[in-house]
DNA sequence: AATCGTTATGTCTTAAAAAATATAGCGATA
DNA sequence: TATCGCTATATTTTTTAAGACATAACGATT
């Protein structure tokens, strides 16, 4: 009948670096290679997408993507080494949440 | 330097049942007898803890609080034993939950 | 039946968040 | 140097959420 819900992410110094939404955002940019084609791809808006972009990259020490403006295709945007760390960091952790959510289910006594 | 952080809370069929939020709540209802005591004590608008209530008591099967209006003192609000299950259930689930961001804080390598 | 403080609910206003729109700047390439 | 699609940012509009305010109903007590 009852059911643990709920989210995590990971802090930095000044407030959120990386949640479900962020690490989404994440692989869309390393699939598409642009924030553009990622946020259209997960109908969130181009700013949006920008925003969290910019919020995980000065919340990290080293960048989570480089963007280019202009270049060949108008530029485009990558996903260092950094950011494919803090995709795996984040999937495990959201793995292992889950379970808990599943075990804490379980033992509801309501 | 990076922190995991998020919450819990437990759904019923229709959403949200109890959280940190309305836990503390039902606490101080406990403590008051009174909707509108409980919200003034935690600076919430009476309109917003009875919503919660409200919420509450339609997500559960048996009501969590009984409300009286008129009579001695102008009526009140008690918590029931199903209420008290509540919070001690949640109480329960939230402890295990800051334990287990506790250790995945630990975890991170980043 | 008048009083009291509470529950219960409607309505209106204000504030915050989100979305939409517009536009400047960039640099490889042709 | 003109073009392209993308990054970056400012501004405005719309939508949503929160807050404020007003009021009816309730029932033990006097």
């Amino acid at each position: 009948m009852y059911k643990v819900s709920g989210n995590v992410w990971i802090e930095g110094r000044h407030g959120a670096f990386i949640g479900l939404g962020r690490m989404k955002l994440l692989e869309r940019i390393k699939e598409h290679g642009s924030i553009t084609v990622a946020a259209r791809s997960m109908k969130m808006s181009y700013r949006q997408a920008w925003e969290l972009v910019d919020s995980m990259n000065k919340e990290s020490v080293k960048p989570l993507v480089v963007t280019a403006a202009g270049g060949v295709g108008g530029g485009g945007t990558v996903v260092t080494a950094e950011g494919d760390k803090a995709i795996k960091n984040y999937k495990q952790l959201f793995t292992r949440f889950e379970k808990f959510s599943k075990s804490e289910t379980a033992k509801l006594k309501i």
